[in-house]
DNA sequence: TTGAAAGCGTTACCAC
DNA sequence: GTGGTAACGCTTTCAA
């Protein structure tokens, strides 16, 4: 079998609890005891047992990330930024360093709560939860249940890049003190819990509306009134939020009229963006700029004008969101929303270490910041040039 | 405190052997016992004690993948094919589900070992090296140990994208049968394990050598004769590889002399390209073509070229690696090789669990196919259109 | 098919 | 400062 802590006691002659206070560093030890015990440790090649540890101690080392799609480059530098706060480069050995659980949920409230359960079951120091939120009312009460038990179990909870839970819907005409419910889909009525019972985790959002706001705007400065946008998934707050920001420049200009037709929902990828500026291009002849959901579906969007023949942007203006580092090279002229996606992720790292405090109140809306890449065009005068397509 | 399996026991009226049973499904349990525990399960909300669990069995639920960097697309394509071998989605409950711990070492030597340490304190069921390996033979020496040490500790240990461990080196006139030594830096010695010692771990090798080849003998067949090549770090294994299957193209073509001159070496990064790029510009006024390390440099040396006025592909043709989503929109032109990094992933994810034997001889290649996204331009006549910059 | 009980390797409390 | 020793919650033999 493996080496234990008894091996090296014996070897170090000294008792176990020594060992364990050498190796944790929590209570003072003598020097020579303390390097008798090293060298033991070096020569038998010991291993803490990690689960061992974190039986007796009722904690373990893991923080769990949950995110959408670790492929995506959005998720992967979130994760990246708390992998800088968890476990830092510096630090002698490995001491106080937390591991990093990477959980894809591909956005499905039941993966959410399978892998809450899972880190539960692990007894993670803490979650981090990113990410747009599902809006089905349903699944809002089971994740703020589950939310609850993890931080009762003893771990953080983080959101990043997502907004606060929910405040409980009150059916309408409902008993003040009764606690309220929720319509489910098909009419089922689903327990809401009081305000009181809800969770508090840290939170920190991302400025989606001030963000497709700034966005849209800009293209209205330059004289678009044609603007096409290219939406998320229609149940996820990230989208309901961008297209509010966009809508409230529209109305800001006067331009709201018939929006509804030219907004596209699709996914967060590529495909999408190509299939939906499509669409656009199919509704709206006097298309002159496009906003997207994110800088990925503006990739997809620049493909699907380059194809018919027009060119980005002296023809049709693209925006997205995001700021990712590909973006810029997929569409010199995009204009951005730029997330400060990896500081959001350390300091939702360091949230989930207990090493900086919540902002008060609990959210910090983190903003977001409008970059012109490179000159975006005015729309062009007249129709949009007939080309091949 | 929280629910333990002795409360759930005491609630469905049976030993804590049974309900153990039931949740693992190991063993025969009664049906109505079973269901009868399940409901106890349910009402009390119970959730195993993880560590605990991996105590008592002397094994975890944790697979560690070791990463260069997981806001790296190609990184997190692999580990999102890992994810989709380890936890799978359509299982009903949780059983069986592994969590990814994802590790980012940065490339460093150091933070690779420590993480294997980390990896085998948690007693991970398995662990994932993926890409590029780096060629210092201390490191080499460190690391093999560092993966002996956690295969005896009953971790399977996969290489995903990374070449097999080298065999030791023999210092010239060694002994045959002591135990052979290699020089380290600064002469120190630093001794090596016997071949016998090695730890053999599934190996999933990328065709690094075949792929540039062919990406190089593409640029040669449509012509290109002044062909610069944008290398990864010196001392990696993927660079040299890369750089291998470049010169092989060119020797077979008779250009390789001065191959030095037109090789520059950088990370595997957009600034590296960008840098790379202008590098090349000044050394080779007859440039026609680039080959990068991967996509993400290509990306870079597009803008570079860009910058001067250039065209892609019109004056100077660039070809990357990889195969990144995003590299696509970036330059239309690109000429890629395409690893199928998803795939390589979710195989090694296979192999992490056991469920797929190892390849034959504990090695597969997987090949790198050549794709050419979009007609590639051959070499314009004459010399370099002089441009701005 | 089920129960009793002996570990698994640490931690942390209590003496000394 | 150090040692002895109960937990910690589960798995797994061994009996029944």
């Amino acid at each position: 079998m493996a080496v234990t802590l008894a091996d090296v006691a014996a070897r170090a002659g000294v008792s176990a609890a020594t060992v364990s206070r050498v190796l944790n560093g929590n209570y003072p030890v003598a020097g020579t005891t303390r390097s008798r015990v090293l060298r033991a440790v070096e020569e038998l090649e010991y291993v803490v047992n990690g689960p061992a540890s974190s039986l007796a101690a009722a904690t373990s080392d893991l923080v769990g990330v949950l995110v959408n799609d670790i492929a995506d480059p959005f998720f992967g530098i979130i994760a990246g930024g708390v992998q800088s706060k968890i476990a830092p480069v510096d630090v002698p050995d490995a001491r106080g360093r937390k591991l990093a659980v990477v959980c894809t949920t591909g956005g499905s409230p039941e993966q959410e709560l399978t892998y809450l359960t899972l880190l539960q079951r692990q007894r993670a120091a803490a979650v981090i939860l990113t990410g747009g939120a599902v809006e089905d009312p349903a699944h809002q009460v089971a994740l703020a249940a589950a939310l609850r038990r993890i931080e009762r179990a003893g771990a953080r909870v983080v959101l990043c890049g997502r907004p606060p839970l929910d405040p409980p819907v009150r059916t309408e005409g409902a008993d003040d003190t009764a606690p309220p419910t929720a319509g489910g889909p098909g009419g089922a009525e689903v327990p809401l819990p009081h305000p009181a019972e809800l969770p508090h985790p840290a939170c920190l959002a991302f400025d989606n509306r001030g963000g497709a706001r700034a966005l849209t705007e800009h293209l209205i400065s330059l004289g678009h009134r044609e603007i096409g946008y290219l939406a998320g998934p229609a149940e996820r707050t990230t989208t309901r939020h961008r297209i509010e920001g966009h809508r409230a420049a529209l109305e800001a200009a006067g331009l709201a009229e018939g929006i509804g037709d030219r907004v596209v929902h699709g996914r967060f990828d590529r495909d999408s963006g190509y299939e939906g500026a499509r669409e656009l291009l199919r509704r709206m002849p006097g298309l002159t700029a496009v906003a997207a959901a994110n800088d990925t579906v503006a990739l997809g969007a620049c493909a699907a004008l380059r194809e018919v023949g027009l060119r980005v942007p002296e023809d049709v203006s693209v925006t997205g969101f995001d700021d990712l580092p590909f973006a810029a090279e997929a569409a010199p002229a995009l204009t951005t929303v730029r997330l400060p996606l990896h500081e959001a992720g350390a300091r939702a790292g360091l949230l989930a270490l207990g090493v900086e405090e919540p902002p008060p109140g609990g959210v910090a809306v983190i903003d977001a910041e409008l970059r012109v890449r490179a000159s975006t065009a005015p729309p062009p005068s007249g129709p949009r040039p007939a080309r091949a397509g």
